[in-house]
RNA sequence: GGGCCCUUAGCUCAGGGGUAGAGCGCUUCCUUGACGCGGAAGAGGCCAGAGGUUCGAAUCCUCUAGGGCCCACCA
């Protein structure tokens, strides 16, 4: 009747599983789900390109094992899951890929193919033949991650799968921009901002970085109008042609003097005003220092605060620009810009050093230090700051009060664990300005906008064309606004589209509505809506928690999610993040093989929530055993006999086991229903390994039928191996699977999760189970002591301890002498000893 | 420069006011009637350091030192 392999094991389990998963539809959202039943889970959608990360794996499993955890607790699980394939990396696969570029202003082209092998030269493309390159790149990244996935046993709704390039996306990312542009929380601004000069456009807050790169103090000299020389002290001597003026602490009594009067700049010879700000310090170099349209933030604080000109000279290439700049006057000057017209800035700087010592203005050599210097963090030269129109979404970096709301949303916000808020909140509290969320990039979402031209052609960016929300998603650069012809692009009169891309988190802040179908799907996005877990690392709260939780503020008024579980990070053997750069790369899929899914779980979902952990195969093989062992423990107890009625449960120490089941139910239901699936599987591996080495090995003889009460056994292991089977099943999927299908109908993932109840009537008093066991363990050590088999006969046993403790062991003695090989088990009061005495070997 | 987390057995980590815990590794033994992808037993630690609070501190507080991370206007 019970289909019971002879020879169980746990290889080849997943694809049988996942594939039968996947025909059952177990984790199927239902249409018709109600909010009050829902747990909701916005996913990450990991990027794909390249092969799946561990640090992947090691996330997701920990919140698969919570998901698989609501399921059993009776809520309808909402876990859909995303492929992020928007946005920079796979736009440079592309290119290599195919040998194209993209050129925006060209038009769609029909029925184009993708080439056999790359065009060379790189063929210029349409934007949306771009994107459906991207796509097909993407294709085969995303069925291999797929695979991955379900290899891994990810309990998620595939039939919820979307990607953050996709239609669906593009509608609801355009559509949510035109309702933040109609509530004025969206605005385009032709201003300062950083620049990447090799991937040429503006970059976030959020996706920059700090570097140590080595630098030098230059000591150069302006002069008064009595020739008196100023010292300040720069890292970029290249930027003295853009100086606008010298700055100073007001309270610094060196430099008073000169505040209100000019002073000329070296070799260039132009005139700019001294002034005094308050962020100028006096300790930091001379004190005094050259504020140029821009070397760094700081000098746009200056400049927008002080009103001072602009005179910018780094082009959006990252070259000084061709033509002299008008406020260069003097001959010598204007000869001296020459010298650094085109260059890049490292060019300019060693040729402006040259010139700054002809001219006698370098004072002493440079002094070399180190300092730290602003990239974006996929970029490999530092950012610029350059004059562009870019587009701007408010966070708070302007406006004390939404600052506050979005402080407060994080407060409202549950964090597991707590301390992850303080990073929330040190980065909104830090923020310098508005979310700038136009690239000038290609493969991402279009910003759904288009311009008027006048007469003369020239662009009116004050009131742009909008889209009717029923044509979304739409390409500007190839779709045409309202009420015009396509004729009429670039022409007099006529209007030309946006040419920005929206960032990629500008689309990724939207996932909960994104998996929601908001505005697609009113019954799904109702019940799921906002979400109840929102699971990710730590690394990107202030890029992905923080832009989501911006967007529902806007949109919804609300939270996106009620909670926010951070996990941590992999870490290698010398405790830094694991990367793939270090070469140490190993893929999920070939740990898989080796150590079975259950495994590679085992080790993810040991790590407690948010922290930091080692990558270590040692702890999956240590899981690959456990998942081995359930097999064969199962297999002992369910060939022991066909079902019996747990009414059948009689015997103290059966009942003492059954007290202890209760005990770890508890603890691991409290310690998920705390998020700390960590301590759930801890607690019941313990009570695991204590069931089979003690109880099992104590009841085996009963359990067989060779004399006392064998059904009260049997009924006893049954019912506490339903029990850890369903314990084990968010962590174990596989085994725990497995197990149950040779014993039950369904699957053990939509069985529910064990409740006390189910055994409290059965319990008796647990102290028997742990005195026993201890007993049975002294006379282990007798034997082990003795070098004999832990099968050779003891003459005798005599147990020394209290009264109440005698009557415990008394209870489980026919158990304890069975499991003993023990002839007899003598009893005195006094403190606890066992005595052994061996037998002859037999 | 500011902040957060961490520091417990050789290793990976639990514990979080009342006699130091697990697994791995190591040592010894067992030869298999659920399990050699086994089983039993053992050795091994001033809980980073210094002060304080307390009858009592690995645990709470302060400082110090290491490690990691996040942030910062980088002249």
């Amino acid at each position: 009747m019970r289909n019971i392999p002879e020879k169980p094991s746990i290889d080849g389990l997943e694809e049988r599983w996942s594939a039968r998963w996947e025909a059952d539809g177990i984790y199927r959202f239902p249409a018709d789900a109600s909010r009050d039943d829902v747990y909701s889970i916005d996913t990450p959608p990991p990027t794909v390109s390249g092969s799946l990360h561990m640090g992947t794996v090691f996330g997701y499993a920990q919140t698969d094992a919570i998901a698989r955890y609501q399921r059993m607790k009776g809520k309808t699980v909402f876990y859909p899951i995303g492929w992020d394939d928007n946005g920079l990396p796979t736009e440079r696969r592309v290119q290599a890929y195919f040998g194209v570029k993209c050129d925006p202003s060209l038009p769609h082209e029909d029925g184009f193919e993708p080439p056999a092998r790359p065009f060379d030269p790189p063929r210029p493309i349409s934007r949306r033949n771009f994107i459906e390159l991207c796509h097909i790149l993407t294709e085969e990244d995303e069925k291999a991650f797929e695979n991955s996935f379900r290899i891994l046993g990810l309990s998620v709704d595939w039939t919820h799968l979307y990607t953050t390039i996709g239609e669906s996306t593009q509608e609801i990312s355009q559509r949510a921009f035109l309702a933040n542009l109609e509530r004025g929380e969206a605005y385009a601004q032709e201003a300062p901002a950083m620049w990447d000069t090799d991937f040429q456009t503006g970059v976030a807050q959020a996706e920059m970085e700090d570097r140590e790169r080595p630098g030098a103090y230059h000591r150069i000299a302006f002069h008064r109008q009595d020739q008196e020389p100023i010292y300040i002290e720069t890292t970029r001597p290249e930027l003295v042609c853009s100086c606008v003026a010298l700055v100073a602490n007001p309270e610094d009594s060196r430099y008073r003097d000169l505040f209100g009067r000019s002073v000329s700049s070296p070799v260039f010879g132009v005139e700019v005003p001294v002034v005094g700000h308050h962020l100028a310090d006096p300790e930091k170099g001379s004190g005094i220092a050259m504020i140029c349209t821009f070397g760094d933030t700081t000098d746009v604080t200056w400049w927008r605060e002080l009103d001072l000109e602009t005179r910018a000279v780094i082009g959006r290439d990252g070259r000084f620009q061709e033509e002299t700049p008008e406020w260069i006057e003097s001959p010598q000057g204007r000869a001296a810009y020459a010298e650094l017209a085109g260059k890049y800035v490292n060019q300019a700087r060693r040729r402006m050093v040259e010139m700054l010592q002809d001219s006698g203005d370098l004072e002493g050599e440079p002094r070399p230090i180190t300092h730290a210097v602003k990239f974006y963090e996929k970029g490999d030269r530092p950012l610029e700051i350059v004059t562009s129109r870019q587009w701007y979404i408010r966070n708070g970096g302007r406006d004390a009060d939404l600052r506050g709301e979005l402080l407060a949303r994080g407060t409202e916000l549950d964090w597991v664990p707590d301390y992850m808020e303080v990073r929330y909140r040190h980065w909104v509290e830090g923020l310098t300005g508005d979310w700038l969320v136009s690239r000038q990039r290609f493969f991402g979402v279009p910003i759904p906008l288009w311009y008027r031209l006048d007469e003369k052609g020239e662009p009116d960016y004050s009131d742009p064309l909008t889209p009717h929300l029923s044509d979304l998603p739409v390409d500007p650069g190839s779709d045409v606004p309202p009420g015009y012809t396509a004729d009429q692009r670039g022409a007099p009169n006529g209007f030309v589209g946006e040419y920005d891309i929206f960032d990629t988190w500008a689309t990724s802040s939207l996932t909960p509505l994104i998996a929601g179908r908001w505005g697609q799907d009113d019954a799904l996005f109702k019940s799921v809506f906002p979400m109840d877990q929102r699971p990710q690392g730590h690394e990107i709260i202030r890029t992905w928690l923080f832009s989501t939780v911006v967007r529902a503020h806007h949109e919804f008024g609300s939270l996106p999610w009620t909670r926010a579980t951070i996990n941590g990070w992999i870490l290698d053997p010398d405790r830094k993040k694991m990367s793939k750069s270090k070469g140490n790369v190993v893929t999920p899929d070939a740990l898989f093989a080796e150590h079975g899914a259950d495994g590679v779980r085992y080790w993810a979902t040991s790590a407690r929530p948010g922290a930091d952990t080692a990558y270590d195969e040692g702890q999956m093989k240590i899981g690959r055993r456990l998942a081995i062992k359930i097999l064969n423990a199962s297999r002992f107890v369910l060939g022991l006999a066909d079902d019996v009625a747990p009414e059948a449960v009689s015997q103290e120490l059966d009942r003492a086991m059954l007290a202890r089941m209760a005990e770890v139910v508890g603890e691991a239901t409290s310690a998920f229903d705390h998020f700390d699936y960590a301590r759930a599987l801890d607690v019941t591996e313990s009570a695991f390994w204590s069931w089979t080495d003690d109880y099992v090995e104590l009841v085996k003889s009963r359990a067989y039928g060779e004399g006392g009460d064998a059904a009260s056994a049997q009924a006893a292991l049954q019912l506490s191996l339903s029990l850890f089977l369903r314990l084990f099943a968010p962590f174990l999927p596989y085994v725990t699977e497995e197990v149950w299908s040779w014993w039950k109908e369904g699957s053990v993932h939509r069985s529910p999760w064990p409740e006390i109840t189910e055994v409290a009537h059965l319990t008796g008093d647990p102290a028997i189970m742990d005195i026993t066991a201890e007993v049975l363990s002294q006379i282990r050590r007798a034997k082990s002591d003795a070098k004999v088999s832990m099968r050779n006969p003891v003459a005798s046993v005599v147990v020394a301890d209290s009264p109440s403790r005698l009557e415990a062991i008394r209870a489980a003695e026919a158990d304890l002498a069975e499991a003993a090989r023990a002839e007899r088990i003598d009893y005195v009061e006094g403190d606890f000893e066992v005595r052994t005495e061996i037998a002859a070997p037999m």
